[in-house]
DNA sequence: TCTGGGGTCCTAGGACCC
DNA sequence: TCTGGGGTCCTAGGACCC
């Protein structure tokens, strides 16, 4: 029988905030880009569930964040607290809660830097599994002073779904019989890999619930979405046969900036392209690689319009020159009438390295 | 609502080779 | 010279996830 674990922290980014920061104890946090007084370009990383209680939401503008917590300050309420976070303290204590995790179960998954999956199965009984997940629970909390919310499933499908559907702090565990009947009554959306787009397709053909998918064939779902339609037939019934793999070693590494103003300096544009590079080139040896074979840049416009270029270099380069060399020559002809022939103003830029050893 | 930054995976077309 | 099929690599774009 296979017992498959996921663990998903709680609120990760801000919850690690209030744990550093007695002060901010139970008011509303908000990790982040800067809402510069409601004038910020970026988006909510993490809001803790103080926050969430304004309407604040991860991923939401800036912007918006700022003036629900301004609303809710009118009437009353405490402002928020916003942050921009500290990437390093996040992946140090990521760090240590796998290592947790790893104490207690033989094979992870890390999946991000707050989430991961874990095999459980040699317990051989959901019970003793059970046991497994509040020791882990328990030791970090003890240890964090931070709280997870675990899911234990069939596999790795139900177990991801089942973490989410009793947070903060939950422990959920759904049998291999009982998968589809949980299943059954969520959205379509809590299929991990179901999207705005996927969502606004289905619904559609009447489909808004997994249940509701189900009505559709494997041929029917394989006409509207190719090969992910296969899978999306088995995951609505909450099969899920993809195996754990242990360690996953990156394929590109890559940096974007957005600007505070849009602009078209040339000056400007260059500069912050070779900073990318720089950034980038700088990052290889952190994990590990020291070559490059593809140079991709990244050109967001004020529409938001996005365009890539790439290039791949006959053999690989140790050479920072050439990665700033290469990114230039990409770059070029956005800043003439070949790639940009209205002269929209450019939001961001980015540049990534692909094919690394 | 006016949309970050870090990624992964998939698709489709074209070049090229046998 | 008017032309198949299979395979691989590269490029660009897009959906999705945290």
């Amino acid at each position: 029988m296979r017992i498959i674990g996921h663990l998903d922290m709680d609120a990760f980014f801000a919850s690690i905030e209030e744990r550093n920061n007695p002060r901010f104890k139970g008011l509303p946090i908000v990790v982040g880009a800067d809402p510069k007084d409601g004038a910020g370009r970026g988006v909510v990383s993490t809001a803790n569930y103080v926050a969430r209680e304004y309407g604040i939401r991860s991923a939401m503008p800036i912007t918006r964040a700022w003036r629900l917590s301004e609303a809710a300050r009118l009437s009353g309420r405490p402002a928020s607290v916003f942050l921009s976070g500290s990437w390093r303290t996040y992946s140090s204590v990521s760090r240590r809660i796998m290592d947790i995790l790893r104490t207690h179960v033989a094979t992870v998954q890390q999946r991000s830097v707050d989430e991961a999956y874990f095999d459980v199965s040699h317990t051989g009984s959901l019970s003793e599994a059970i046991k497994i997940c509040r020791a882990i629970k328990q030791e970090i909390k003890s240890r964090e002073k931070l709280t997870a919310s675990i899911g234990l499933g069939p596999n790795k499908l139900i177990a991801k779904i089942a973490s989410d559907y009793d947070k903060p702090d939950g422990l959920t565990v759904i049998t291999e019989q009982d998968a589809e009947s949980f299943l059954g009554p969520l959205t379509i959306r809590a299929i991990p890999g179901i999207g705005p787009k996927a969502e606004q397709l289905l619904k559609r053909y009447g489909v808004t619930t997994v249940a509701d998918a189900k009505k559709l064939s494997a041929d029917q779902l394989h006409q509207l979405f190719g090969a992910w339609g296969d899978t999306m037939y088995e995951k609505v019934r909450g099969r899920d046969t993809s195996p754990l793999r242990e360690s996953e070693t990156a394929k590109s590494i890559g940096h974007n900036q957005t600007f505070f103003h849009d602009t078209l300096s040339a000056n400007f544009l260059l500069t912050k392209l070779t900073q990318a590079a720089e950034e980038v080139f700088s990052r290889l040896p952190d994990d590990g690689f020291t070559s490059f074979r593809t140079v991709v840049i990244t050109v967001r416009f004020a529409d938001f319009v996005t365009k890539t270029r790439a290039k791949t270099l006959p053999k690989s380069s140790h050479s920072l020159a050439e990665l700033r060399h290469v990114a230039v020559q990409l770059f070029l002809p956005f800043l003439d009438y070949r790639e940009n022939p209205h002269s929209k103003l450019i939001r961001l830029i980015g540049v990534r390295v692909e094919k690394i050893e």
